[in-house]
DNA sequence: CCAATCCTAAGACAACTGTCTCAGAAGGTC
DNA sequence: GACCTTCTGAGACAGTTGTCTTAGGATTGG
């Protein structure tokens, strides 16, 4: 069977957060910890929401009681992985590093995360013989 | 008059791509760089992916012997700030700086890259006191 | 002028999204 | 046992996206 990345439209993606927080809940949880975040859905979109997620593979649920508990089986590592490499593929030529020089001009770190980002530069090109060539 | 980001689903980005490499396009000329590029559609659909693009105000046309000249009235710098906008609300709870990290983690950039990327926070903190133990 | 072209206009149509209604099963209450 | 309450299941329904067909106007080449 291939591999088949489903897509995960928006309003998946906001149930999918709650479960990433959470660890698993029922719809009806999903439901509050939605409506105390501002997104107020009625009880059953969030079901329905649930459902196509689940139909897609992303979350499994099992009955617990008397509802369902849901459950994601991926990753919020995974999904922003996913639509990194889908911008950087469509806006960015493939390019991973211009995204990042378009991230920091726009968009000034705080010196915190400026230097963050310099250690990590620093061990990228730390063991790294440099030596490019085919 | 307030503010409306229209969408841009992919299949209309894929034809905004081209005028913007190409600064302006027919139909059809949109139709033959889209097929070296290895995306084969049908004139029509080209025509209509313009069409919905004009109504969205994000390409003006205008006739030129018989045929329309499509040109885009948004950059595509402008396009990518939205994209990364969002991926950064949705996926990186508002913080760039977290999907720098993410990027630079799971994309090593090469040397000449890296070097760039050091230019910019230098500038980046140059006229700040950023004063973080040395 | 007549046919071959190429273009626009109009719209079809299925899949996907965003949201919701409603009927009815399951379990709790007195 | 009759009534609530809360769930699930089934599906409705409009708007968006992906792609295309078809009809008919304008242009060109004899």
């Amino acid at each position: 069977m291939a591999k088949r990345p489903p897509t995960i439209p928006d309003s998946e993606l906001d149930v999918l957060k709650v479960l990433w927080e959470r660890g698993q809940a029922t719809v009806r949880e999903a439901l509050e910890t939605l409506k105390a975040a501002g997104r107020e859905w009625s009880y059953a979109t969030v079901a329905t929401l649930l459902d196509r997620l689940e139909t897609k593979g992303l979350v499994e649920s099992d009955r617990k009681e008397l509802a369902f508990v849901y459950r994601p089986t991926i990753s919020s590592q995974e999904v922003r992985q996913r639509r990194v490499s889908s911008l950087v593929d469509k806006l960015y030529e493939g390019e991973p590093g211009l995204l990042v020089l378009h991230l920091l001009k726009s968009h000034p770190l705080d010196p915190g995360q400026a230097s963050q980002v310099r250690e990590v530069l620093d061990q990228m090109t730390a063991g790294k013989p440099a030596k490019k060539k085919g």
